[in-house]
RNA sequence: GGGCGGGUAGCUCAGUGGUAGAGCAGGAGCCUUUUAAGCUUCUGGCCGUGGGUUCGAUCCCCACCCCGCUCACCA
């Protein structure tokens, strides 16, 4: 007994064979007049690419050896009104297939395992973490302050309390709160969504990983990471060896580690055929000056922090196709980071690039509630020039920490951007089941 | 938002300033072990939308819509 959808049809008067998928795997079935009922064999001759049916018969193997149904009984199960795409070629049309994404299911099997693969990722992230001690929970999607990223939010309202909400950017904040109240090992696996782009690396509604774990620094969450995605990727590909484009990204242990200013001041020479020292980044007359000679844009109000950060991705970001821990940011583009005990300008901070993008970011905890105070402070400062990412107060995430927030490291990865990677994927449109789209007129 | 490319049959794609083409899909016919089955035959189109140039526009020009890539913003 099998059932499914006709992919294939082959008839030959009075016999004939049909390709019967259930979504995953395919399996033929032959029929033969002097094997069915006349009502069966009329059946078969009325149905068309498309048709649901079911198929009682045995098992067999044709001259072939197409392992096969010869049936023995039809059941017509739902009928293919619309035409599918062509068997050949398939959908390729891009719009149709994440307007239509049953459609591109249906036609193309290799959609299908992208977002098998992209479960298999996020169970074993799970295995994992829950291996660590970690309790997976759920913190609010709708925030009254949007905080624990620098970005812009989705705006809505709440009629019965009449407020003003936002979708969240991230669970940071609540996630941290979570430590304070002795959850020491937690994460959860949401969606966050963000105001902003949409490219073949943004979408605007995206899943995250986040973890916190209390007592460890930034250095043990390199470690850790390292150890997380080539599991992951043993697990979910076979290997740690994962083809990407036209390269081939090495997912085992140790990752590169790059530090950013010293990496951005050496890029900066290599470009300029000069010498770059990392204090002309420190200072801000000299960073202004390095971003002009660099054709790198910097929005008013930029500190050398910023300066750096800009000039360090304009320089790499795109070359890092092997997994990169780029680290110790500057602390003016980091407010919810912890400060280096021996420079105040630094934070212990990294994000792992792979495949010339961005896939993780992570950072010793700021649990210092004074120091957290006047970062938002410094925040705010931004915002009044028209910085429209900078961070809001929170107020009551201040008062947490006056609590006592163990020291912690905390991390979140792009799912999304993860899988992207796993699955050789070059759109993160292609491990979204349905993109967001500008809808048509007819839609 | 800027730049570049694209939009022709249900799908994959050709093509031309003068009545629009192929393959697959669909209809009819032949065929009882095929696997892109085969053969015969038929059907199928506001050539993205709206203007303009022209005797005539699917083609040339302008605007707009949608998609992709890319830059900017960001993860």
């Amino acid at each position: 007994m099998a059932a499914g959808r006709i992919v294939s049809v082959r008839s030959f008067g009075k016999a004939g064979f049909f390709v019967l998928s259930d979504g995953r795997a395919r399996i033929q079935v032959y029929v033969r007049q002097d094997a069915l009922s006349e009502r069966d064999y009329q059946l078969s001759k009325l149905l068309d690419v498309g048709d649901q049916i079911g198929v009682r018969g045995h098992l067999f193997r044709t001259k072939t050896n197409e392992l096969s149904i010869g049936a023995a009984s039809l059941q017509f199960l739902a009928k293919c009104f619309l035409p599918l795409p062509e068997k050949w070629h398939g959908l390729q049309d891009v719009e149709i297939r994440y307007r239509q994404r049953y459609l591109d299911l249906i036609v193309n099997p290799d959609v299908r395992r992208v977002f098998e693969l992209r479960t298999a990722t996020v169970s074993a992230i799970r295995d994992v973490l829950k291996g660590h001690g970690f309790l997976e929970v759920e913190t609010p999607m709708m925030q009254p302050i949007a905080g624990g990223a620098l970005a812009r939010p989705f705006v809505t309202h709440h009629n019965a309390l009449d407020m003003k909400l936002y979708m969240r950017i991230a669970p940071e904040l609540y996630l941290k709160r979570l430590t304070v109240g002795g959850v020491e090992r937690v994460f959860e696996i949401n969606r966050n969504f963000r105001n902003e782009g949409i490219s073949t690396r943004h979408n605007p509604e995206f899943t995250m990983l986040e973890f916190y774990w209390a007592y460890v620094d930034y250095q043990r969450l390199m470690t850790f990471t390292e150890e997380l995605l080539a599991t992951v990727a043993r697990q979910v590909t076979g290997s740690t060896e994962l083809p990407y484009g036209e390269h081939t990204i090495n997912m085992a242990a140790p990752f590169r580690r790059l530090s950013m200013r010293p990496a951005a001041a050496e890029a900066a020479s290599v470009r300029l055929g000069a010498s770059v020292s990392v204090d002309d980044l420190r200072g801000l007359d000299t960073a202004r000056a390095l971003a002009a000679k660099l054709g790198v844009e910097v929005p008013k109000g930029s500190g050398p922090g910023k300066i750096t950060s800009l000039i360090f991705e304009s320089l790499w970001d795109t070359d890092l196709i092997q997994p990169t821990f780029v680290y110790d940011f500057p602390t003016e583009v980091s407010p919810l980071s912890k400060q280096r005990p021996d420079d105040p300008d630094t934070v212990e901070r990294f994000e792992l690039y792979i495949g010339g993008f961005e896939v993780a970011n992570a950072f010793s905890e700021l649990n210092d509630p004074v120091e957290q105070r006047r970062r938002f402070e410094e925040q705010l400062a931004q915002h009044a020039t028209g910085d429209h990412e900078a961070h809001a107060m929170d107020e009551d995430y201040v008062r947490a920490l006056e609590y006592g927030m163990p020291p912690a490291g905390g991390e979140g990865v792009g799912i999304d951007r993860l899988v992207q990677v796993l699955s050789n994927s070059p759109s993160i449109r292609d491990v979204i089941l349905f993109p967001l789209m500008r809808p048509r007129g007819d839609e």
